[in-house]
DNA sequence: TGCCATTTGTCCGTATGTATC
DNA sequence: AGATACATACGGACAAATGGC
């Protein structure tokens, strides 16, 4: 076996227990590292380690000259039907909705772009960044494309506060849906982490989405980046029942 | 500034950097870390922080006492409608598709089983665990739950191949479809991770479903763990267009 | 089988930088 | 400015897994 004390996942276990346990509830400051080191009979690397793995579990958060607080980990579930809207989707769960546009620009549409709207290359599209909050939490951090030239005044009326599903109605689109959802994860890069108060490395999940009308035409493309322990995703295939599946529960 | 060398993260981004222009292929073995201190001038502390950080990003592979390898990242696009199988999606993708079970027993439904079975607390239900692969690389850990009255011999079946449609069929279900599906993402835990050749604290995909017959009545709940770095989902709303998202598109 | 070199994993001690209060 | 707390870095020792001989 080792010489030495015990290994730094059986530290992290520990705190983790006491996590798990509500011993140390969120947002409560953990004891200071020399502390720490005293309470679990640990050299400071070790326990640095055993931070560092549940800082990596989202658990903690660690704050340079601060200290280290409990994570606290509200859960936005978001429903995905045909026709889904942000704000309604938190409301319903009694969690207050924001957003904030972070870019509005006008850019010829890349490849990309260009194929999943149905456009030619170059074609004018709005690129509009936006910020979505939940309780005054960051959660999503989104982009959306659409033709400049079906919508040339959708920037500014995002701007005013209006919704895309608004927007649509008033250019004659009454029923639009959800063409396709894809989702996959991948860590969180250096601009999106600040941004959804994540650590470098803590997982985002990828949600990207076609809105598509009622003949089949693509219009509206849109991805977003979601803080991936602060949200799971629910896929509607029939009218809703009463049925609820759980976050964390182990598998 | 610092009085000593580089950071640790100028050594990630440069080694990241080889990676991302292909200088170092998918399963190419890296240098051994003396070598690597040489190469990028840092010390073994330093480097193998550098490399831990590009291990949890997914970009790595360190084996013990063979060496680190550049992780191959083949990706599994999991198309998921009302119905969907296994096999057909990845065959349609042109990969070879298999699974293992790992266990089976009939087990007393606990309150969450039961509640999304609609069983009683206590009911004997089928508990089967798999393993699936894409191209012999492990890529979920599911977990079925059915009624065990309902289908007693469910478990002999699927050890012999049979599939949980045609099952399905064969007790009068001739159409069937899921009622909803949940997806959220965390780390792998310790138990998963090598069972997926994940290292742990990368992430994984949970993917919960719960198939109901045409009175909408539950008979089927099943959970599954993905490895969330080779595999995307994507979720059909109508019928299929030719229309693409691809992953690991910066957002 | 066993020994041994190679390679990665863990741990310890220490010094100094930097952010916060 | 000083005290506290976290971040980075260096050096050294030994453990554990692998693979060749």
């Amino acid at each position: 076996m080792r010489s030495q004390g015990q290994t730094w996942e059986a530290t992290r276990d520990r705190i983790g227990a006491e996590i798990a346990s509500g011993r140390l509830p969120p947002d409560s400051r953990l004891p200071s590292e020399p502390e720490l080191c005293r309470l679990y009979d640990a050299r400071r690397h070790s326990l640095r380690r055993a931070l560092a793995a549940l800082e990596a579990e989202g658990k903690l958060r660690v704050e340079h000259g601060r200290g280290t607080f409990v994570e606290r980990a509200p859960l936005v579930n978001y429903v995905i039907g045909q026709r889904t809207r942000f704000r309604e989707n938190l409301l319903s769960q009694g969690l207050t909705a924001s957003g904030q546009s972070l870019s509005e620009a006008q850019i010829p549409a890349d490849a990309r772009i260009a194929r999943l709207l149905g456009l030619p290359v170059g074609a004018l599209v709005h690129a509009i960044s936006r910020r979505g909050f939940a309780n005054e939490l960051p959660i999503s951090l989104g982009w959306s494309y659409h033709d400049a030239s079906r919508f040339p005044e959708l920037a500014e009326l995002r701007r005013q506060g209006i919704s895309v599903t608004e927007i649509y109605r008033s250019h004659g689109i009454e029923d639009y849906q959800r063409l396709r959802t894809t989702i996959f994860t991948r860590p969180a890069n250096e601009r999106e982490a600040p941004l959804l108060m994540l650590r470098p490395g803590q997982s985002v999940l990828i949600v990207q989405k076609v809105d598509v009308d009622k003949a089949g035409r693509p219009i509206g493309f849109s991805e977003a980046a979601w803080a991936g322990d602060r949200v799971q995703f629910t896929f509607e295939t029939t009218p809703p029942y009463s049925f609820a599946t759980e976050k964390h529960d182990d598998v």
